[in-house]
DNA sequence: CTGAAAGCGCTTACAG
DNA sequence: CTGAAAGCGCTTACAG
């Protein structure tokens, strides 16, 4: 029950408060008999500074806000491990906020991120109202955009290159000889979404081909079943279904097998992300690759320039992402997986 | 770059501070009148309170500190975003941190949190040394692990029936006719993992059966699946195999598949945890639900409870699990899914 | 109901 | 290098 101040350590050790304070301050000035005899007294009470009171007066909490709309695709969690492995072992912390994806919901989580003071916030995969990020900006607070391009006031954005990488998938199904190609986009609220879809419609003109359909999946697992359903039931179907990320391919295939048809035989299907599960039996889905841990880098070392400097400008970055070949798409004669 | 304070908010209001800091701190008095200039002259110069200041003084930074060993698990992803809400929803937040399963970056991650003054820890599947049980608990700071069981000065845990549920799984072996069952089983420094291989020890032994095998998977999808090969490659082969969780079974069935044997016909697999993609068409898994809601709820409630009474007793809570059936196991005549 | 004042546990100029 | 003092932005007795 008794927490240990810095006040009653310095009686301990005989120095005053502020000498104390020194010791655990990096960049203070100490002498070594000082030091000693504080780190003595502190061991033996078992002090710790209060990062609370530290962050009080030093105006820097050392906690980076973490929005993110849903865990279920598992891009996330593995994109929050790295991330939060990345904060720690910079002295970082993570104040996770859960918002689902509208304007009120992260509206509120973003006001209360900043009563907590956090230095910087990192906002994965949703969009921020112009307003807010207005008031981030006019406080301080750098926000980068994890996943999801965006302009804005002092807004940063580390994405993959959607649009890049969507002509890749679109161009190996062209080579693979297909002509009837759908797309079952992401959610056309945002730009991974919107991004993809124009990668893709561009790849079709300029192979000369017109899409044979192109739906919203949403970025939604029963939405995309749904859509394969309707898409494939008939005789007059697509040969090929680009989708806009790896969790709704993994419905789009499993719908596939439920009509009795098999993946990268039948029909290929491409998805985006290269999350774990795409590269295990069950699935073997030929993807693009967003690698994530250079996704990640960038954002901690974009949010720490920031912090760093008062005005560091905004920056956007996108990072390229290479088309991973396995099974579920055939595989164009000479080519090689 | 701007923050309001509230002695700003009170000059414009032309009332003083500490009437300011009661209409924002529920359970104040502050006349109708009061209320009305105190909220205005804050919305016009958007202030907000800081909560670090308010958790410095009162001593309740409304913040719990969560830490997660791995996410890769998509049993974790969907706690931590069921646990988010339900704390947010209630004006907590959640601190998270990764750590290792080391006992060494547990220590450390622990005493970060402590620094932060988290009012409470819930750790999920980690199990801490008893000497940071007893620091927590002399700091005041309840803690409750979740699904990992463990005694000690203070700790609480939340887990599902594992013993029961390992039961339940190997009975439905047992009666759908198999008695070459292996168990590969979680990891055994870990008291699920311990846990479920003594439920299907002693059903196994209440049937009249021995083991066919039982080896240590350590929760890991690579182990799982090399054992798999191990054990099901020769002719003497198991005809069913419990596995630890799901995690791992998809990786059993994988492996299954990779040998030529198909899940639910040639051999019997189940899994658990019941994660949303064991639910899934592409391995239909046969498994123990943990019902991840109910424990959710239990851990805030049991957390929340301890906050408000200063000496509330540690509790511990086991939460029944039912057994979901799905194709992956033979289903025993007379039975149905 | 309200204001003046103390105090939460620190860091950081300021003198020495 | 070191101590006394101010101050970070609040909440909360204490008088009135």
């Amino acid at each position: 029950m008794t927490k240990i101040t810095s006040a009653e350590v310095a009686a301990r050790a005989g120095v005053s408060q502020s000498a104390v304070s020194r010791v655990f301050t990096k960049g203070a000035s100490a002498s070594p008999k000082t030091v000693e005899k504080v780190r003595r007294a502190a061991e033996e009470l078992g002090y710790r500074p209060n990062s609370l009171a530290r962050a009080m007066v030093s105006g820097k909490s050392r906690i980076i806000g973490l929005v993110v709309a849903y865990l279920e695709n598992q891009f996330y969690p593995v994109a929050l491990e790295l991330l939060s492995n990345a904060l720690q072992s910079r002295g970082y912390h993570l104040l996770v906020f859960t918002a689902s994806n509208s304007a009120a919901s992260i509206e509120d989580v973003i006001a209360d991120l900043m009563d907590y003071q956090v230095d910087g916030i990192i906002a994965a995969s949703v969009s921020l109202s112009s307003d807010l990020a207005d008031r981030a900006h006019q406080a301080g607070i750098p926000i980068v955009l994890f996943n999801r391009g965006q302009n804005g006031e002092g807004l940063s954005n580390v994405t993959s290159a959607n649009i890049e990488g969507a002509k890749k998938a679109t161009e190996f199904l062209v080579e693979g000889g297909h002509n009837r190609i759908a797309h079952i986009a992401g959610w056309q609220g945002s730009s991974t979404g919107r991004d993809r879809r124009t990668g893709f419609e561009q790849a079709m003109q300029t192979a000369g081909l017109t899409p044979f359909a192109i739906v919203d999946g949403m970025y939604k697992r029963p939405v995309a079943m749904q859509s394969t359903h309707q898409l494939c039931a008939g005789p007059n179907r697509p040969d090929a279904i680009f989708v806009g990320n790896d969790h709704m391919a993994f419905g789009v295939i499993d719908a596939l097998r439920q009509l009795g048809q098999t993946p990268g035989q039948d029909i290929s299907v491409i998805g985006y992300d290269d999350v774990p599960l795409a590269a295990w039996d069950a699935y073997d889905l030929t993807t693009i690759r967003q690698p994530v841990n250079r996704m990640v880098d960038a954002t901690v070392d974009i949010l720490l320039d920031q912090l760093g400097s008062k005005n560091a400008k905004p920056r956007t970055l996108e990072i390229e992402g290479e088309l991973i070949i396995r099974r579920s798409a055939r595989i164009p004669k000479g080519q090689t997986s």
